[in-house]
DNA sequence: TTAGGGTTACAG
DNA sequence: CTGTAACCCTAA
């Protein structure tokens, strides 16, 4: 058969990553199986992750992490030592210069009981905000979840304390008036507004937030349709006809293909650069992977 | 199934 | 020819 050699697509790459980032390395089988990574790497056996991981790290180990190793001493951010998962960030954060990559299996993050404390929450982030918010992002309903299934999520990567259902319904209530939140038939989802950054370098702005919104893969400012329109029609659509959801779906598929465009352009040009570019790098294609999984999700909702 | 050593294909 | 990436083999 077509026995040419098969190269890696920076998709499967990112894929790769995240698949890393969320089953630790090794657990070639497990990353395979996820949902979400499976129709990626459909083509990919697990022998192959493996030696596509080997490879990848030999040449990081090789050629940059030779000299000074500190290049990923930024991000340091005087937080609770917990890591964030969101995508493949803590691919990003943990591996660029060490051989001995992440070994967390399963991400839990024993999060101090303080950290959850909503007190004194500054009204505007607070850890249990961003919590919810990746919750939400990541189990990527697109018609938003139920405060239950975040609760899920959140109770499987966090230890949240045994008050914590209080805590959440307050903290989803109040996402939602204030606005950062928007609750649909008893969903929640994103927000479709979020601040932009704008006149930097793809490569800046990656790496700049990493609790707001992962996703924000900048200038889209430039654009007519903006994601956040895209997102406000995904919301429309849970009231539409059969019809008009379909073209509004396709209209945000559309959009959502430029954008990975644009994350792609973003990826090539961190290839160029060293040391944190490829951070860079890595959560561009992580987010191009989300992306092609949200198109998959609204595909099949307006089936 | 995985880790690691080894081999083949391809690019420079 | 040399280095790299994908692929193969096998012990554990």
């Amino acid at each position: 058969m077509g026995a040419l050699k098969q190269r890696w697509t920076s998709e499967e790459e990112a894929a790769l990553r995240a698949g890393v980032a969320r089953h630790g390395v090794g657990n070639w089988r497990m990353i395979l199986n996820d949902p979400e990574l499976s129709s990626t790497l459909r083509y990919r056996s697990n022998v192959d992750l493996k030696d596509k991981w080997r490879n990848m790290n030999v040449i990081v180990t090789s050629s940059s992490a030779r000299d000074r190793g500190r290049t990923s001493t930024r991000r340091t951010r005087a937080a609770p030592k917990n890591n964030d998962h969101s995508l493949a960030l803590s691919t990003v954060t943990s591996d660029v210069d060490d051989e001995i990559v992440d070994v967390n299996p399963i991400p839990i993050a024993s999060v101090p009981v303080e950290a959850w404390n909503t007190s004194k929450s500054k009204k505007s982030h607070s850890r249990l905000d961003n919590i919810i918010m990746e919750a939400i992002k990541n189990l990527n309903e697109p018609t938003g979840s139920h405060r239950t299934t975040i609760a899920n999520y959140i109770e499987e990567q966090y230890w949240p304390p045994s008050d914590f259902d209080h805590l959440l319904s307050a903290k989803l209530k109040d996402l939602a008036t204030s606005g950062k939140l928007l609750k649909v038939n008893r969903k929640y989802r994103i927000a479709p507004s979020s601040p932009r950054i704008e006149g930097r370098s793809p490569k800046m702005m990656l790496l700049e937030d990493v609790q707001g919104e992962p996703l924000k893969l900048g200038s889209d400012a430039s654009r007519t349709l903006t994601r956040s329109q895209v997102d406000a029609e995904l919301v429309r659509m849970a009231t539409m006809t059969a019809e008009a959801a379909a073209a509004a779906a396709a209209h945000a598929v559309a959009e959502a293909e430029a954008i990975m465009a644009e994350a792609e352009a973003a990826a090539r040009e961190a290839e160029a650069a060293e040391g944190e570019a490829r951070a860079a790098q890595a959560f561009a294609e992580a987010a191009v992977l989300t992306l092609k999984n949200r198109n998959s999700a609204k595909l099949m909702a307006q089936a």
